[in-house]
RNA sequence: GCGCCCGUAGCUCAGUUGGAUAGAGCAGCGGCCUUCUAAGCCGCGGGUCGCAGGUUCGAGUCCUGCCGGGCGUGCCA
């Protein structure tokens, strides 16, 4: 299906065909968190076994491949991997030397037990509740058999002392040497670490935001492009191959009476009754009026129609009052692949073909002079709905049924669409639609977020487009950016407020509070502890100290803590990405910026990592300065800084290489 | 009425397929700067996890009912 597209924004990337160059082109240099191929893996393997080399040749090369993998799949075990296969070995050996009753190496079977970081340091490092799992099907009581689990692990090389504690929990302790395993583990990952590799995973479009092109970005909309982007770049972390889509409703009574009230803006009249009433209507009336003063002045509708779309997409250049919708959400790190029109489905006849389908099918009705989409038996949802009104137009969901045939027929493995609580019923009915089709529902996944109220000083404030009286926000962001003094912070900012809850929650906006007490938002806090260890490590640099070599000198109980947590990680990207919630990446790097800071403040001047302008002063103090574990020590706040960067662009937060003071508290007494 | 989501500290929220004494930020109180960045750190106070049953070795988490709030149930999108 080519297309010729006429309007201009389409020339944006509204097609498949071009927008993976265009958006690369929008595409700040900051897109760490994109999908490029990293960690080829066994791909110069997977070359030559596609060519026709001699069998002997390519059984030999099998086999190389298969011992990469097997060494990749050892490196990208973590840590309690680990710890749980000595745990599994030494319950071998307990069942070989029939410790485990008569079930013997069956009571394991089927069993589900945990290797798990307990909730308290006193506990170990790990602890496991194996024991109580499988008493039952052992016939002994959890206790003897944890006893017997603590005999089996001593002297491994991983568990360096094991206990039985409660009920019959195991506490471990490891080795110190796992610990500095995982810091070199880290660094040889790099920006890959916590990712899977590239393109491993399904092909996944996700359209969010498509809010109505009749007005700015609202801060509501925010919350779904916050939302649907970061779940993107997470997707893209884990493997998946992601096109962000934009659905452009340019087309309807909307638009219609949105292009009406540009009109009558223009010409001092006010809008009709469903009309729009912003600031930003004059300012488009106005700039559309300068551009071209026959469009507003009995023109033709649509051309109108199409350039309050095209203009309100794009923004009027320089103006505050109308930025656009693209470039304001630009501003919040947010780009799509696809632009995709509406409109532009009824001039491929998209609309009424997919019609004709579902009518041969027998799911279409005629009712009262209007064609209904007739709900399937039994269905979670039992209405019919209405495809064309009664006056012959096509109503909104015609146009979405073949939107979705048409994505469908794109070859993704998965449609995820962000979506407000206020949309819900919706779901179901394309449920209802795509089953109807014959098309595969199952690939359909509606990511839901409960709604931001926006108040104002604590009162319910209602924004309405119409009403005029909206929250963009650009204008949060600018605020923001001016308290900081720094351009970027209320992006950061405003992503780090919207992530920091799960969507499944109702989002109280104080648009007076969020001005006042931006600089208490929690991101600069993390933003910092990244500054602070790229201070350290560009100190470091200057003083000739390298990160790198033995990393046994690092034995501090906080910094091999950190360490294990560093090991979390890629877990929790990776559940973060299952279960489509990025605020766990948030909660995870907010709470290792609180492990690092609170361990860095606290080691004040005992044992500085780098030596103080006392020791410098004097020449020859290299000879005196425990060069190795200074070595050890940076290589360590490498690897935390690589994971606060990376986690931050799996959110679309910037890390900071310096903060410099914070601004003078105005506030006086 | 029916369907979906939510109810955890004064406020805003986390809480991994059910695990040990339920956590964090903000707010409050008390301490820590001749600085490897105080946008920081340490400490204190603060809870019938909406209520009532049930499931089990064990429930904030799972099931049922009730109470309270949000959203949906348009020939609006």
């Amino acid at each position: 299906m080519a297309c010729a597209i006429s309007e201009p924004w389409a020339r944006w990337g509204c097609w498949r065909g071009w927008s993976r160059r265009s958006s690369s082109f929008l595409r700040p240099a900051a897109r760490s968190a994109g999908g490029a191929n990293r960690r080829a893996g066994d791909a110069p393997c997977r070359v030559l076994l596609a060519s026709l080399a001699p069998l002997g040749l390519r059984c030999r090369l099998l086999r190389l491949r298969n011992a990469l993998r097997q060494r990749q799949k050892e490196r990208e075990m973590s840590l309690v991997d680990h710890v749980r296969e000595a745990v599994a070995s030494a319950l071998g050996e307990m069942a070989r030397a029939g410790e485990l009753g008569d079930a013997g190496a069956g009571a394991l079977d089927g069993a589900t037990w945990l290797v798990e970081r307990p909730k308290r340091a006193e506990h170990g490092d790990l602890a496991t509740n194996v024991a109580l799992a499988i008493a039952k099907r052992a016939g002994k009581p959890p206790r003897a058999i944890a006893e017997g689990l603590v005999r089996a692990l001593a002297g491994g090389t991983v568990v360096a002392s094991a206990e039985v504690a409660g009920p019959g929990f195991v506490n471990l302790r490891l080795r110190p040497r796992v610990f500095q395993a995982q810091i070199a583990d880290v660094l040889r990952a790099g920006s890959a670490w916590g990712r899977a590799p590239a393109a491993t995973g399904e092909r996944v479009n996700i359209e969010f935001v498509s809010a109505n092109p009749t007005g700015p970005v609202t801060v509501a909309s925010g919350r779904n492009a916050i939302l649907g982007d970061s779940v993107a770049r997470l997707l893209e972390v884990a493997g998946h191959r992601v096109t962000r889509e934009y659905y452009v409703n340019d087309r309807g009574n909307q638009v219609r009476a949105f292009a009406q009230s540009v009109r009558a803006a223009s010409e001092g009249r006010e809008p009709p009754e469903d009309g729009y009433r912003g600031a930003y209507v004059a300012e488009l009336a106005a700039w559309l009026k300068a551009l071209d003063p026959t469009l507003l002045a009995g023109g033709d509708p649509e051309t109108l129609d199409r350039a309050c779309v095209t203009w309100m997409l794009r923004g009027v250049p320089g103006s505050r009052t109308l930025p656009g919708i693209r470039p304001s959400l630009a501003d919040l790190g947010v780009y799509f692949d696809v632009w995709f029109s509406e409109d532009s489905l009824y001039r491929w006849g998209a609309v009424p073909a997919v019609m004709r389908r579902l009518e041969d099918g027998g799911h279409l009705v005629e009712k009262d002079g209007a064609l209904f989409f007739k709900a399937p038996d039994g269905a979670l949802e039992d209405k019919d709905r209405v495809v064309r009104k009664s006056s012959g137009e096509w109503a909104y969901f015609a146009s979405d049924i073949a939107y979705f045939a048409d994505k469908i027929g794109r070859g993704y493995d998965r449609l995820i669409n962000v979506l407000g609580a206020d949309h819900h019923g919706y779901v179901a009915r394309v449920r209802n639609a795509l089953t109807a089709l014959g098309l595969h529902e199952e690939r359909f996944e509606a990511l839901l977020y409960q709604l931001v109220f926006i108040t104002k000083g604590g009162e319910a404030l209602k924004s309405s487009k119409r009403a005029g009286n909206i929250i963009t926000v650009d204008e949060v962001m600018d605020e923001i950016d001016e308290a900081a003094g720094r351009k970027g912070a209320g992006r950061d900012a405003l992503r780090f407020f919207f992530l920091s809850r799960s969507a499944n929650s109702n989002v109280e906006f104080d648009i007076e509070l969020a001005k006042k007490k931006s600089l208490d938002n929690p991101v600069f806090y993390v933003q910092y502890g990244h500054a602070r260890l790229c201070s350290i490590l560009r100190n470091a640099e200057a003083l000739g100290l390298r990160a790198g070599g033995d990393l046994e000198p690092l034995v501090h109980p906080d910094e091999l803590a950190i360490a294990q947590k560093l090991g979390d990680f890629p877990a929790v990207v990776a559940e973060a990405a299952r279960l489509r919630e990025p605020h766990r990446v948030v909660f995870y790097v907010q709470e290792l910026a609180r492990d690092f800071q609170s361990y860095y403040t606290r080691l004040g001047d005992t044992d500085p990592i780098l030596p103080r302008k006392s020791v410098t002063a004097r020449p020859g103090w290299e000879a005196s300065w425990n060069v190795p574990k200074t070595g050890a020590r940076l290589a360590w706040i490498e690897a935390i800084r690589v994971t606060y960067a990376e986690a931050l662009g799996m959110v679309g937060v910037t890390a900071p290489q310096r903060m410099d003071r914070p601004p003078e508290e105005a506030d006086e007494a």
